[in-house]
RNA sequence: AGAGAGGUGGCCGAGUGGUCGAAGGCGCACGCUUGGAAAGCGUGUAUACGGCAACGUAUCGAGGGUUCGAAUCCCUUCCUCUCUGCCA
């Protein structure tokens, strides 16, 4: 969420930037935001000066009480409870405002970077790098839930039955392989510095709002009404929350954790190739990192945030690429985030194994996240958050990328994690 | 799940109707003191909103009520702890 004082500073910034998210009535909102604005400051003068009166009253009467004036205390009383009704009527008025003003605000997303790119769709994402070699594959070559089935080490009917679609059971060396993955990215995540940190799985409210789940995303986390919790879509919510209502001293950043977690996603809406086998999922593992960082630092530390993850897919030799996600495709708690995609090679695709975002002062601003900076007061902090790395679509990538005739050679980096060379 | 106790500032803790945004202590910051430190002494030390500022308003888990006036009384709700039950 944006800071209101911000929207009312900086119009044409926010504007801009809204532009750029191709978000159509960006005028009128910004416009509605700010007279809301206007108004609601004018309710609180106006009723902050009847209160004011009305406690200055009541401190009267103590003291006419006191000297036993009950008369005068009685004429006074009656002034208090004129003021009473009027300040009632303006607490509502002041209640709905704020209300109305709250509700413009969690409609504006966060103001797109200078050099995130123009653009509608995914299509104008812009390619900033790519590396690794895409492997010519023998004849005979499959894709991933095809090898899966033949190795047996995924089982997506099973899970079917299970839970349902979307719900894989994986089996043998493909479970060993699930855990030498974590296990590997926690390895090289905590070698960077990150703290490990094991995070709660459900979620309530107040943290789904933290990090902006909440509202927009309401429909794509599974929700536990009994208790009204949230199953967790990304362990960046509970992590991130773990600085909600904080203010932090400015000696304490930057703040590094790291966190492996299943995710949950309802995915309502996707269906056809692109879901199947392992390329989506209702439940799958990730493992996070999440920063918190000075605003003067925030975008060095995305950058290394994405060399860490840069680190991490070459020493798995796997052919990616990194993208600057445009106006039109770039989540809208982010100001800029750098999509990484592995070359799923049987497929012919590429696939989204990680998202690095920058989200400026977006987050904080809902968490209450500040610190106190050199003057004493305080200053929201920035937040920024990546994957590192998911696991579905690296394993698909490993399993298709590196197949031979003679089964799936595993990856030299990984062999010391899962004990073995060959899937076969 | 049942019974009981409790939620006050960074922490501990006092406060049962007015002068309480809240004693006292700890911690922290600055100053004095010192060769330097410790101790000691002094001063300061919540957050949000409004205001150029002076200052005003709100906040004692949250929401509502009683009252001219609520940290304090009443209701609802959430959370924590203890005991019992159940259980990995």
């Amino acid at each position: 969420m944006l800071q209101v004082a911000f929207i009312r500073e900086n119009k044409e910034i926010v504007l801009k930037g809204l532009a750029k998210r191709n978000i159509k009535n960006a005028e009128e909102l910004v416009a509605k935001t700010i007279s809301a604005d206007e108004e609601r400051r004018a309710i609180q003068t106006e009723l902050d000066a009847i209160l004011a009166e009305s406690n200055k009253l009541s401190k009267d009467i103590g003291q006419l009480f006191k000297s036993g004036e009950t008369q005068k205390a009685d004429i006074l009383k009656k002034k208090t409870v004129q003021l009473k009704d009027k300040s009632k009527d303006l607490t509502e008025t002041l209640q709905n405002k704020a209300t109305e003003l709250q509700e413009l605000l969690y409609l504006i997303p966060n103001i797109p970077n200078e050099i995130v790119p123009g653009g509608t769709s995914e299509e104008d994402n812009q390619n900033i790098f790519q590396e690794g070699e895409i492997p010519t594959l023998h004849k005979g070559a499959l894709p991933h839930w095809e090898l899966a089935k033949k190795y047996d080490i995924i089982d997506f009917e099973l899970g079917n039955k299970i839970a349902g679609a979307g719900f894989p059971v994986y089996k043998g060396k493909g479970a060993k392989l699930q855990r030498a993955l974590i296990n590997y990215f926690l390895d090289k995540n905590t070698a960077a510095g990150y703290e490990e940190v094991q995070v709660p799985l459900l979620v309530n409210e107040a943290s789904g709002f933290g990090t902006g789940q909440l509202p927009d995303k309401e429909g794509q986390m599974y929700h536990d009404a009994q208790d009204n919790l949230y199953l967790i879509p990304t362990a960046e919510v509970p992590v991130t929350n773990i600085f909600r209502d904080v203010i932090l001293k400015e000696d304490e950043f930057p703040i590094c954790k790291t966190a492996y977690t299943p995710c949950f996603r309802r995915e309502a809406g996707s269906y056809g190739a692109h879901v199947r086998g392992l390329n989506r999922l209702h439940q799958f593992d990730k493992v996070e990192i999440v920063r918190i960082e000075h605003p003067t630092k925030s975008y060095e530390a995305l950058d290394s945030m994405v060399n860490h993850v840069k680190g991490i897919l070459q020493e798995l030799n796997l052919p990616y690429r990194i993208l600057r996600l445009c106006g039109g495709d770039i989540g809208f708690t982010s100001a800029l985030t750098y999509d990484f995609e592995v070359f799923s090679t049987a497929q012919d695709r590429w696939l989204e194994v990680s998202s690095v975002s920058n989200f400026e002062t977006f987050q904080a601003n809902r968490l209450k996240l500040r610190f106190k900076n050199n003057e004493g007061k305080s200053e929201l902090a920035h937040t920024l958050n990546g994957s590192s790395l998911a696991l579905p679509r690296v394993l698909a990538g490993l399993l298709e990328n590196c197949q031979t005739p003679e089964g799936i050679k595993i990856p030299e980096a990984l062999v010391p994690y899962c004990g073995f060379e060959f899937i076969n």
